[in-house]
DNA sequence: CAAAAAAATTAAGCTGGTTTAAGAAAAAGT
DNA sequence: ACTTTTTCTTAAACCAGCTTAATTTTTTTG
């Protein structure tokens, strides 16, 4: 099992070796080259992935036939289209690696025969869940309160890690930017 | 206790008697007056809520000085500033009823003690906490795929019961319109 | 290393939605 | 019923950020 995974959930509850073993039968480690998907659109999300290392982005293909992006993982996140995960929809979005990835994944199934040998796991999904909340209350009050350039450079200062390791026009577009925009912000703000 | 409260967890979660009686030990049922404040700016939201009847706002004041909503709460909705109430930190926002409405309020003390003895309850929270976070996944999409007057026909088309009981131009300010532009739609629109 | 593909830049013109300001209508309080 | 407050409307001027299109730079691949 991997040492970051258990080194997360140990964050959160209090894990004997019993369970991390019995969490071992559930949970599935796929390795992934750049640029491979996890999750195509009209599939149903049938697992949610937890990135041990590498960087993940989920998109919809919008109106105008681009690439939009919603959300980035890098290492210690969970990513899923919860909504087609929970409810066996086809799922409208990608799940795509941005460079090679180890991933763990559980699929629905797992999930809850996990959950009832080991209840305590109930605890650290409602907290990262409670937390996912948290977060994505945080970044609808920066996109009301920020002007798109404000959006930019906050998200630039914020996360680091992500303008080294994610091109510029995936950022601009997790961002709601055009990539030409992000391109005269930078000339004006470098 | 509240049968619409009881009837909610019992969506997810089985309830004996006894785990309502002792949920009821934790819950702290208030009626608020149209208009009153659950939090205000600069306090540490100690409690999350369940509205039972009514309804409630989140917002927050922006650089223009001018309310900004990023959240409403009808009934059998949770709502909370959940970095400040996991965290301890003072709130940016105002959590306010929009009219005459019942409220179960539990702290962060009582929600721990509760989810010691009730740990069955971690499920039904990680559950409510699951569906936020897929809504929220939505509400993302839709910001990025519509336009300002799509996404504000989505909205009424999608919830009837806000234009009815929200006044205009606070569903304006949630979907991140001008009044005055939402009044334009209005009448190219009906 | 050369060729192809992917990513980033530049600049001009344009538009969806805001701002500003004033007035009208509806709701609430006394 | 009357006064005050809140909510909604109208219209013109304005601008942040997008579109389009061509070019350059960087990265990837054989």
């Amino acid at each position: 099992m991997h040492p970051n995974f258990i080194k997360h959930i140990n964050k959160y509850i209090e894990l004997d070796d019993n369970t991390i073993e019995v969490l071992n039968k559930y949970i599935k480690p796929i390795t992934y080259k750049k640029k491979e998907f996890l999750l195509k659109e009209g599939q149903i999300c049938r697992s949610i992935y937890f990135v041990v290392k590498g960087c993940l982005r989920m998109f919809f293909i919008n109106d105008k036939r681009t690439e939009q992006i919603t959300q980035f993982a890098l290492e210690n996140w969970w990513i899923s289209d919860f909504f087609s995960f929970m409810d066996n929809k086809p799922s409208e979005y990608f799940i795509q690696t941005v460079e090679k990835s180890e991933i763990l994944s559980i699929d629905a199934l797992s999930l809850e025969a996990m959950l009832k040998e080991l209840p305590q796991m109930e605890r650290y999904l409602r907290i990262i869940m409670q937390r996912a909340v948290a977060a994505s209350q945080l970044r609808i009050k920066y996109v009301h309160q920020l002007s798109k350039e404000e959006f930019y450079i906050h998200f630039c200062t914020s996360f680091p890690e992500f303008v080294q390791r994610v091109p510029q026009y995936m950022i601009a577009s997790y961002l709601g930017l055009t990539p030409e925009y992000v391109s005269e912000l930078r000339k004006k703000n470098l």
